[in-house]
DNA sequence: CAGTATCCCGCGTGATACTG
DNA sequence: CAGTATCACGCGGGATACTG
């Protein structure tokens, strides 16, 4: 690989666009509850500021992730949920987490404190 | 899901972990040219300051993805590479560059000025 | 040559109040 | 209720010089 490309090329630009500290459990979200209105999604994640939710939504929409439905003008009501790509992730997020079970299954193996007593 | 939990679900572990600027291009050399001396990674990697580079080598090594050796006393020789489990990775990191590869097309026909002209 | 010590800066994230 | 405006802060990343 040149160096040059390095900054575009696809595993970097995969974390660059899912690596928000909040993206990854609205995705989980999505998944699990589907489409859900702003106030409802927000609600169920009470550490996380308005202002900080709409950017991650906002800047996944950007990447064609989420969509964005607006059904009344007054009040606003608003729905977000998973676009067909969004959708088409669901594999490689299945892939990540199992990946991540046999890491941690490992790791915890590893650290176990019964093969330290072995040292 | 419990909310409590989500810092430490896996998805998101999987994001903290490799998310390091410079962790997917460190694993892409490893993954295409072995281990390596650690001054010949550092001169392929231009723009990285020793540090950095040494910061993500050691939380890479810390999260066991990466291994270590050290060969001679003076002058330091010391060189890195995979792990048993870095080396499983490269499933996973080919299924992120395939999805990547779609997603990117997608993109490219999403935003094609020949469909905009079509509205 | 491998690694550390300092100092520095920008950006992602956050709290809070406000608007339409 | 959805979204914006401010202000603030910690931390990842970076430049540079130094040490063993």
């Amino acid at each position: 690989m040149n160096y040059k490309e390095f900054e575009n090329c696809s595993v970097n630009l995969f974390f660059r666009i899912f690596s928000g500290k909040w993206k990854p459990l609205i995705l989980h979200h999505f998944f699990y509850t589907g489409d859900e209105r702003f106030i409802e999604l927000w609600r169920k994640m009470p550490k996380i500021s308005k202002k900080v939710l709409l950017e991650q939504l906002k800047e996944m929409e950007n990447d064609g992730i989420v969509v964005r439905k607006q059904v009344n003008t007054f009040p606003p009501e608003v729905y977000y949920g998973l676009s067909e790509t969004g959708k088409s992730l669901e594999q490689l997020l299945l892939h990540i987490e199992s990946w991540m079970e046999n890491y941690q299954l490992q790791r915890t193996t590893e650290l176990d404190p019964m093969k330290e007593k072995q040292k």
